[in-house]
RNA sequence: GGCAGGUUGCCCGAGCGGCCAAAGGGAGCGGUCUGUAAAACCGUCGGCACAGCCUACGUAGGUUCGAAUCCUACACCUGCCA
């Protein structure tokens, strides 16, 4: 068991002067991964658009799928009976599942910018979802959703996001929480923490039955999932209890920092939150990839990331660069023979114009979403690496406001 | 040659006396997207001195307080009969 385990761990580097921003490595059973790294999303068992193999060439060290999505289909015991996520999708390097708690909230409730911006008058866990259906609904116990596939309804509680996970098979999962919004009333966020550290519990104690039960597959390490909104002591506390908990001797292999987060604040929150947290110990930061956020998040302590910001984006035409981020489909890309970005080394801006771009965009053709994708994402891992290097030699600062001031500054 | 139907904004296409600068698509133009219900969504989309005016629904004329909508002629297109 212990040589099992020993397959996960992780070693801080280089520490920042306020100590805690830090470069690091992360060891699972597929391989390694240094740190601050960017993780890509594939939800579904694929980069959306993306050959693992562009994938592994744009530098991402490890791929990000999502419980809710790859129980709905193909099924879990699917990819279990494939050999496990990697297998599955032709991705030999590591792997994170998400648990599914996302989906608790954007499902439920619906995206933040639906979410009404008066919150007085409703009821504590009111939250008004404007043009969509309500697909789930949270009790203590679990969440009852409605598959957006098919209209089943289906349950998800700690112990079958575990089961889930464990059959994706994934070198990292996290522990099933619910996700509140910045509109939830104090009382709600309050009582939702409590619930996602009862869950938390319970996802630990599943964890170590089903390890034990699956002994014989790579160990799987898993993160507890700190949430408390925008509030300090919610967050400390939460953050502190997910630390210090052991269920049949059993702890977190590390942190995942998600949920309502103020984008004016969000330094200011991870640091709060990894304050209190172990320090040799991974800390993820979930769904965040906006420059700037990289830079506070790693400064406050942050080791990885993972967002469907660059490829979504991407696919609609949008593309980031050190000048700021830019839409291909406009007009003036018609006639511009040059590359997205000059001094970009992926495969897209070695062989490509923003006036092909352009094309294939207006003409609705794949290879638009490939090849944006596969530049999105390597100026994404590449920053995030770049920011890992600037820790090793000492440069941080320097390197964020050389970075910031440029992509903000308006040019492009 | 006869009969019937049609001609609407960049394109397709509704409208069939006033609430029509004219539904809806598409194209064009611009924007948004942070643990992916997203190859999605939103805005704009005749002109201008812009809470108003001008120009516009094949062309010309007419009826009416008022016409894209009714009448007449012409032009072109489509189907059926010769």
């Amino acid at each position: 068991m212990l040589v099992a385990e020993a397959a996960f761990g992780f070693t801080p580097g280089t520490v920042l002067p306020d100590g805690r921003g830090r470069s690091g490595v992360i060891r699972s059973p597929h391989g390694e991964i240094r740190t601050p790294a960017f993780v890509a999303v594939g939800t579904k068992a694929t980069v959306k658009a993306v050959l693992p193999e562009s994938v592994a060439a744009l530098g991402a060290q490890a791929v990000l799928a999502n419980a809710y999505h790859l129980f709905l289909q193909p099924g879990s015991d699917i990819v279990d009976a494939a050999g496990g996520l990697g297998a599955f999708m032709n991705w030999p390097g590591p792997t994170f599942t998400d648990s599914g708690g996302f989906q608790v909230m954007s499902l439920g409730v619906g995206f933040k910018k639906v979410l009404a911006m008066d919150t007085v008058g409703l009821a504590d866990d009111d939250v008004i979802a404007e043009g969509k259906q309500r697909l789930a609904q949270v009790d203590d116990d679990g969440v009852t959703f409605r598959s957006h596939l098919n209209g089943d309804q289906l349950r998800f509680t700690p112990e079958v996001s575990m089961r889930i996970q464990h059959e994706l098979g994934a070198d990292i999962m996290f522990a099933f929480d619910e996700l509140t919004t910045l509109m939830n009333t104090r009382g709600y966020q309050e009582r939702s923490v409590d619930r996602t550290h009862a869950w938390a519990a319970r996802c630990l104690a599943e964890h170590d039955r089903l390890t034990a039960v699956r002994a014989s597959k790579p160990y799987q390490a898993l993160f507890g999932v700190v949430q408390g909104a925008q509030y300090q002591d919610l967050r400390r506390q939460a953050a502190r209890d997910l630390a210090g908990l052991t269920v049949e001797g059993r702890t977190f292999d590390g942190f995942g920092i998600g949920g309502a987060l103020e984008k004016e604040n969000l330094g200011t929150i991870v640091g709060w939150v990894t304050d209190e947290l172990p320090f040799d110990k991974p800390r993820h930061l979930l769904g965040i990839s906006e420059p700037d956020d990289f830079f506070a998040a790693v400064a406050a302590g942050a080791d990885t990331f993972d967002c469907v910001m660059p490829s979504r984006v991407a696919r609609n035409g949008a593309l980031y660069t050190p000048d700021g981020r830019f839409n291909v489909v406009t007009a003036a890309n018609r006639r511009r023979f040059a590359p997205i970005d000059q001094d970009c080394d992926c495969y897209t801006c070695q062989h490509y114009t923003r006036a092909y771009l352009h094309h294939l965009f207006k003409a609705k053709e794949m290879l638009a979403s490939t090849l944006a994708t596969i530049h999105n994402e390597r100026f994404t891992v590449r920053l995030v690496d770049d920011i890992r290097t600037s820790i090793e030699a000492g440069e941080f600062e320097a390197f964020r406001t050389e970075f910031l001031g440029r992509f903000y500054s308006g040019r492009r």
